[in-house]
DNA sequence: TGAATAGTGTCTGTTAGACACTATACT
DNA sequence: AGTATAGTGTCTAACAGACACTATTCA
């Protein structure tokens, strides 16, 4: 790790090399209005700010005195700018290169997070939801976000076929018709109720309450996520790609 | 990304902040002699370095002269460390933490890379390969190199389940008793003979090549990888976890 | 009673698992 | 011929896909 030799005209082992900037950044995901959308900062347009206005990831630089480590300081971000912890957070993959960033070599460190629909209150003043439409969300993003929204979205897409993370996109009480509608949105295809209901009932994941929804139709059980419930693998996806 | 106050009593726009040392570490798997093994470096033992003689996967600062982007970083201690190209480099996570090196706050961009078993010839002087026992490596590793590398050996076995990883595990030519002697060594248990072949046959992986391996029995078809195949994703693992 | 949604049951197709069986080389 | 490994076929279990059918509420 440290058999390069330094820069500094010193004595060939030391570490002084010039650094790259490090940063983390969140995608934050929620179900809202029936679409898949990502939280979004407006960035402020002070001196030597890069992408005045632009909307961006919420994220910024590692502070090396307040951050014991990368995950403390997606968590410090996300709180920031929703006001609540995510039940979810995952690492995505980082992002490093010369050119991503016009203040010079910047690495960021990128997690993607879920949140429950409600829990959508609070948000920072400069933070706003966008719903993703193909894939994608309107406003051109600063730096190579749009690339790093690109890939927590397909990561999401790719995972939702064969695990429970939309379960922590639900509120703390639903039917197991409203988990298939989150499923079905995230995967932009219709799914069979039959097979979804055994696989879903079948995984010791969520557990009903004492509760119906009622409506205009028949009541639906009421079902909450069992307690500290870690994701569940399914052993396939959902429709076998290419029959 | 920037909405942070500056540290230097300057505007608070700044964007000077003390910044992480930024690495990228690659773990390099093989298999060599009936097991899975990575390549490590033993580290030198000059003044100021941390971690003097132990072993450590391959990996070191990022130049940001030199260095391109992340990948190009880790291609480059790659092919430092063995003079060969990988015909699979996976970005596996991040690592950061005020803790992980005496030297300071610092972060590590870490790889996976697969290398055919013969490839294995021209190493640094510095470099050896490592058979994995039950998950982990004999000596102890510097910084928090045994938990990355317990993160790369999770994911690779976890992979394996579903893909067709080991292929990029196997030298130019080989045997379907071969593929699956390598998906076997990986998972360390047993595969089904019959199902492993129709797995690999029907999933335009490979192609047979004129010629066959002899031996003290019945010859056994030859065949290689399709021309830059990406890896395949199978839509079940293999052996359905807890039926 | 009808509309609407919740929830179940039945049939079929695909494929993994188990394992027996055949095939083809060398000694 | 015997041994060893390559490769195939057959039967079964599990489960997703399709879709029909029943259940329960409100208007």
């Amino acid at each position: 790790m440290a058999e390069q030799p330094g820069r500094n005209g010193t004595n060939g082992r030391t570490f002084d090399f010039p650094r790259p900037l490090t940063t983390v950044d969140v995608v934050v995901f929620a179900v809202r209005e029936d679409a898949l959308a990502v939280l979004l900062v407006q960035r402020g347009a002070g001196e030597g700010e890069p992408f005045p206005h632009a909307w961006a990831l919420p994220g910024g630089f590692v502070d090396i005195d307040r951050d014991r480590d990368l995950e403390a300081c997606a968590r410090r971000k996300l709180k920031d700018k929703t006001g609540v912890a995510s039940p979810y957070l995952e690492q995505l993959g980082s992002w490093g290169s010369a050119a991503r960033d016009p203040r010079g070599w910047s690495a960021t460190h990128a997690y993607f997070a879920l949140l429950p629909a409600l829990a959508a209150a609070p948000l920072a003043a400069d933070a706003q939801w966008f719903p993703l439409v193909s894939g994608g969300v309107k406003p051109k993003l600063a730096f190579d976000h749009a690339e790093i929204l690109d890939a927590a979205v397909k990561r999401l897409r790719n995972k939702v076929e064969y695990t429970s993370l939309p379960a922590y996109l639900m509120p703390a009480e639903f039917t197991l018709p409203d988990l298939q509608k989150v499923y079905e949105i995230i995967l932009d295809r219709p799914l069979e109720k039959s097979a979804f209901r055994t696989r879903m009932l079948s995984a010791d994941l969520i557990e009903p309450v004492a509760r119906m929804r009622r409506g205009p139709n028949r009541p639906a059980q009421l079902y909450r996520l069992k307690k500290a419930r870690a994701p569940v693998f399914f052993a396939r996806t959902f429709n076998p790609p290419e029959g």
